[in-house]
DNA sequence: ACCTCATATTGACAGTGGCAAGATAAAGCC
DNA sequence: GGCTTTATCTTGCCACTGTCAATATGAGGT
């Protein structure tokens, strides 16, 4: 019944107080970065998206760099839960766990481009923010204990090889680079990754 | 005798033409980049810094972007010579070259963050400017020779392991991540370094 | 001397992030 | 119910940015 409205109005009514405006601007932001990157990141052009006045998102996230702290916040999540949908359909053992968490990194860079930028190589967010330093340091110690489950020692510098190839090639991805392997057809391209991967697996 | 002055004027009396605008805007945009980062980079601060009129850097880049495409080209000619000069002080077999050039690679990355973001984590150059593709295609063949070398055969997949293991272990410096091994003596981290950069080598 | 044209300046414009002041409505309290 | 309090949102302003058009300057060629 839509609340009975007497004449048939538009479908959102414009209401003074949102509701919502937390979730809607981060839904707003995310697909403002998708679409114009994070170099042209615009905090008013988000309020514009979610149909808000320019000053609305301060009341939620304070100026832009805590709007952009609490998407990289939620990028993480998304990031790790990248890896790990990877690793569900992938064999059991060690070796092939770290093989397909690599796959997802590689993935989500770039399929989310400046998500991944935002999260990996930007100084805007505030990466000492509790919500974020959580994020960053679960993605650390998810990677962390797969190489453990392989090596049975959790070294450092095996972590840090194994981090840095999948990295050096999600960034790569990322920007655009690499085109010998981009150009290969997606089931070759795959298969490229998952072997450059292995190489950094220790043992 | 200073062109003979009567009264004694300050240093450099502001004279309408400056005469080498363009190298001076190029050196005053390197430093406004290192102090102030890629994303607060302000062409008009780098014009007062170079000591001229917000609109003169028009005349000799066309806009902010020419301007950042030209201090990426010369980025990667640095970035290059910051290899180059590594692997002179390493031993001349291929493998050893190799993980001098990545050596190379981290300590560009390390020491001028901004730079190396610029030229491999922006949009905003213009990478399809004859000068900064020649730049990069230049940094390319250079590693490609290197991994050629080694195998005999210029393999994109062999190439694309190297470069990948530089690359990561260089960005994720950059971006300050990576706090295990960045907390190391010096010594001991380019130690860490020259192990993990050789796992990526084939052969 | 003069003219030409590259070089640099000034001033304007729209867009941006952040702040202060006010408007609105939801929630709590009697 | 009626009232106040409080969170939420808007409006208007400021300084700053990049870019453009119009103007000023002066170096080099004739």
């Amino acid at each position: 019944m839509e609340t009975e409205s007497p004449l048939c109005e538009v479908p959102e009514k414009p209401r003074y107080h949102h509701g919502a405006l937390h979730d809607a601007l981060l839904a707003a932001a995310e697909a403002e970065l998708a679409e114009t990157g994070l170099e042209a990141f615009s905090l008013r052009r988000v309020a514009r998206r979610a149909g808000v006045s320019h000053a609305a998102p301060a009341h939620h996230f304070g100026d832009v760099g805590g709007l952009l702290t609490a998407l990289a916040a939620e990028g993480f999540r998304q990031f790790i839960a990248a890896m790990t949908s990877h690793q569900a359909r992938a064999p059991q053992d060690p070796k092939a766990q770290i093989v397909a968490a690599g796959l997802g990194y590689i993935a989500f860079a770039t399929e989310r481009p400046a998500l991944f930028r935002l999260i990996f190589s930007s100084d805007r967010p505030d990466f000492g923010a509790p919500d974020l330093a959580a994020g960053s340091e679960q993605a650390y110690d998810h990677l962390s204990r797969l190489v453990g489950a392989r090596t049975g020692r959790e070294d450092p510098v095996d972590i840090a090889a194994v981090w840095a190839m999948a990295h050096g090639l999600a960034d790569l991805m990322a920007a655009g680079r690499m085109d010998t392997i981009r150009h290969l057809a997606p089931a070759d391209r795959e298969r490229a990754f998952a072997g450059i991967l292995a190489r950094s697996i220790p043992g």
